[in-house]
Order: C-alpha cells, then structure tokens, then sequence
DNA sequence: ATAAACGGTGGAGTATACTCCACTGTCAAG
DNA sequence: CTTGACAGTGGAGTATACTCCACCGTTTAT
C-alpha cells in the first residue's frame, strides 16, 4: 500500500504518517520499496496507524503510545499490563481535574470577593484582583 | 532597582524577567539607565510582576496577561472587565474539565469491558483495548 | 591584582505534535 | 508533450513559557 491509500484508509495525513515514521512509530524496511523507490506499507502498518488513533483518543502521548506500539509487537500489551497503564492514566488525570477545579473555585471566589467589596461607583479603578494578595 | 534586586524581591529569576521583559510585558525606558549601562528598574515594574505572578496562578496564558497588563496601564483593568475575562476562562476550564472526566470515564470503561471480556488464560494476547473498535 | 558576583546582549535549546515548504522524481491522462 | 497528482527527502515553522549559554563589561571584595 502506497502513503496516499494509507492515508485515506487511516484518516491521517499524508505528513502525519511520515512524522510518527520519523518517530520510529510505524516502521517500513529499506527493502520495502517499488522500483520507483515508492514505500510500500504492508498491511500491519495500517492496523497500527488505527491502534495509535485509538490510543491517542485516550490521552497518552506519542512517547507512550511508541511504548506500547513496542509492547505490541513483542507481545507483551496483555490486559493486566495496558490496565495498569491505563489505571495510572487515571490517577494523573484526577489529579489534573482536582487541581482544574480548585483553580475554578478560586476565580469564582475571587470575583465574588470583588463583587462585594468593590464600589461599582468607581469603575475607573483597576480591580483589586489584579493587584491585591486578597484574592 | 537593579535586576537582581527585582528578581529576589519578585521571586522571578533574572532570565525569566528578561524574557517578559523581551515579551514587553514589563517596559524599561532607553534612559532608565545607570551610567554603566544597568538597567533602573522603576518601581512599579516589581507591582507589575507581583500582578503577572498572581494573574499567572490564575491560568492566564502570557499573551492574556499581555492585555491585562495592557488594561492596568490605561486603567480599564475595571472590576467588570476582569470579572468578565475570568467568567470565560471559567467557562473555559468547565469545558476543558467535563472533557477530562469523560476521558477518564472512558478509560475506566475500557478497562471494565476488558475485565468484563477477556480470558486472564491468555496473557500471551495483546489486550482488545489496543486494537478493537469496541473500547 | 585578581577573582567572584553582577550586569548586558543575542541566540539556542526544551517539550509536544504536528504542519508546511522547497525541491526533486514518477506516473497516468489528454 | 505537458500537466497534474502523487511520491520522496530534509528541514523550517508553530505555540507556550521559559531556561541556558556564550561572550562581554562592571563592580566589589580580598
């Protein structure tokens, strides 16, 4: 298969596909190749193009899908072992969405602050936030 | 004020100063020099970068605070324009907040249906998440 | 006198994940 | 025969927020 049918059956660019090769992500051998000196992808270079989409969709970087796409190959991505990936995934997530929470409450509680403590009659002032270490 | 005595006083190292500095974030005039060619930093460049400090904490990106910085200098860094730009970075994380709980849903599915599904008799396998449609 | 500590400038490097560009070669259609 | 679509390579550019470096001059302490 030739980089514009991969790209149209996997939904990645043409440039996509060359940089995860540049990655070492998706591999062609240097006797993968027409006359025309063409790559000819095989068909597992597909199947793995899907499983980066895949993986990508569940938030883990370039590095980590390149662990995995590794793991693949030898074997060794069984369910306990992207469980555990998985899992730890989770826990960084948590944290991520517990300290984007705190931030939101922090701006909630700073403009209710200035809302009751600022005089609306003075909008020529510049708000406290901004320069107050009350908020 | 020298660069060294604003960096302690800030907390902000003299290269990250300089590169606000090179992001015009804070401004020092061509005659605020000694005669050696140091930099007099005026006092309220210290305020200034108290104010980014505080601001950053907020999860502005340099280029809001940039405009912020903006806003304060004219004095339009008003209690309803602030809480305005906070409401939408608000709206912002909500978003950005109810994407990372779904992603995390997501993963947590993944993993129950793989529990759910696959045969712990055959850790050999690569596990379904990696490669089927159905996670 | 000299070394350390400080100041100045310009520019490169870091991480992430592409995207775009120039330049060249190949192939199929009209 | 030429045009367009496709293929290849290498390298630059994007955004973010610094951090570090080289190389230089100045000031202060010993």
């Amino acid at each position: 298969m030739l980089i514009g049918e991969l790209s149209s059956k996997s939904g990645l660019s043409r440039d996509t596909i060359r940089f995860y090769e540049k990655q070492g992500l998706i591999k062609v051998g240097r006797k993968d190749r027409r006359d025309n000196n063409y790559k000819e992808y095989p068909e597992g270079v597909l199947e793995t193009l899907r499983t980066i989409k895949r993986v990508k969709n569940f938030g883990f970087t370039l590095n980590e899908i390149a662990d995995l796409v590794g793991m693949i190959a030898i074997k060794e991505a069984t369910c306990n072992n992207v469980s555990d990936m998985i899992a730890s995934k989770v826990e960084l997530l948590d944290a991520k969405i517990l300290g984007l929470i705190a931030l939101r409450n922090q701006l909630i509680n700073g403009v209710k602050k200035c809302k009751d403590c600022c005089n609306p009659e003075q909008p020529e002032d510049n708000c406290p936030i901004l320069v107050s270490d009350n908020f």
